[in-house]
DNA sequence: CGAAAGCTTGAGCGACCTCAAAGTGGGTGG
DNA sequence: CCACCCACTTTGAGGTCGCTCAAGCTTTCG
């Protein structure tokens, strides 16, 4: 599964921007340096899996990995992903309990590993680095509290326009406009909510009513206004 | 809205067992004491309504409220319940953003309404009351994580059987075995995430089932067993 | 007791799912 | 380097779940 080449990737992960450990103290920096454990991951692989206990959560240094739960009959339902400074497994690890969801490499991934134990260190120790995990994780539950919303609410064509915003807006285009995320039509379709068929259809509806256009898996929005009206968001 | 009698209803509020509050020290639990505002409220009135702020998160001590997002076309979607014991407004509050839900009465309550500040200063000082409080969101955030998938996954007749079960398991069964709280089928609809006459024929033909029992508003579940396999909870 | 709100039932239809079959592309081994 | 294979994608046909609209019924409450 894992590759366990040991990295020196890692050496700016503790000060990246876009990272709850941007709140910890110089010497707990120091500390979680000293503590963590990088590894590259490749597409495909797991790095956990929902149900099975973790001991300490993963920082996503580069690469792409998608969240998801398995539903009936083993389908995915993909609730989010995370890609550079995003931080996973610290549901199961502030809960001490086994995850709830499973966790694969879309792209290839850097990813380091933090201990349990100097995750409820810092939040014994310092409080701001508390309050941010606290606002990290209120910010997960509204989304999923509108994500909710949608799928009862929204029809699979209005659900898809938002999707391919969303997309659009976390992985940014490439020089030539097309999304910078690869996913099947079975992905895209285990995040809408839908069967592959439904995606299919609606994204080749999209292409002839020239509100995006395709390039093998490779997505590019030409009518974004459009779409956000179709996609009926707020 | 609200009626402002004052009582004296939160004497032991901060003692619950089964709330938040009780990981704070012998005296923060007298500042909170001293700094909460305690409201009785009736059917129907509004807490706090989605995209406005709040200057604190409330403590319900009596009642029951619904939680829910408005969607399209002004249709509710119910999120979730608050009764004796839940906070809410924690969320918006610790994110320092307007509210992502209303709240509203479903039966007459007393609320204690608690200032953001000393929120703010028990997480400044109280690593076991953070600690706690995110434990308190990491379930939140796992129960929604889980409805999307339901929603996304099951039909609505497995998604009333399972609503029906947790309505049973959440609010108990009065001496006659009907479920100890009471929704309009339009409110039930908007929890399952489908429209009113869909809930009420299901209800029909899972009455004729054998498998609940209804007296008006009243429902009686009768099978508990053939209901979960129909919910296909796992 | 009457009005209003909520509940129930029926009919019709449309969005979306399932199943099946054909097409496409990328990767691998000969 | 090419051909084959496998996985993924696409398209079609048919069926059905669940929605909408409409009308009648019941309950609640002033």
């Amino acid at each position: 599964m894992k590759t366990n080449e040991k990295q020196n990737i890692c050496v700016d992960c503790a000060v990246n921007d876009s990272n709850i450990f941007k709140y910890l103290t110089d010497s707990e920096k120091e500390t979680l340096d000293q503590q963590k454990h990088c590894n590259i991951y490749r597409k495909g692989d797991i790095i956990y899996h929902e149900k099975n206990r973790i001991s300490g959560c993963y920082c996503v240094v580069s690469g792409i990995i998608k969240i998801y739960k398995t539903g009936i009959d083993g389908k995915e339902q993909i609730i989010d992903f995370a890609k550079k400074g995003n931080i996973i497994g610290f549901r199961s690890v502030l809960s001490n309990e086994p995850a709830c969801t499973s966790t694969k490499v879309i792209e290839d991934c850097a990813v380091c590993f933090i201990p349990s134990s100097l995750i409820f260190q810092f939040i014994q120790n310092n409080p701001s680095f508390s309050l941010n995990l606290l606002k990290l994780i209120c910010k997960e539950l509204e989304t999923a509290n509108s994500y909710i919303t949608d799928i009862a609410q929204k029809t699979v064509r209005e659900r898809l326009a938002e999707i391919l915003l969303k997309l659009n807006r976390e992985f940014g285009v490439n020089s030539d406009g097309f999304i910078q995320i690869n996913l099947s039509r079975e992905e895209l379709a285990n995040m809408v909510g839908t069967a592959t068929e439904s995606v299919i259809r609606l994204l080749s509806e999209f292409k002839n009513e020239k509100l995006i256009e395709l390039q093998t898996k490779k997505i590019k929005l030409l009518e974004v206004q459009k779409l956000k009206a179709l996609a009926k968001s707020i």
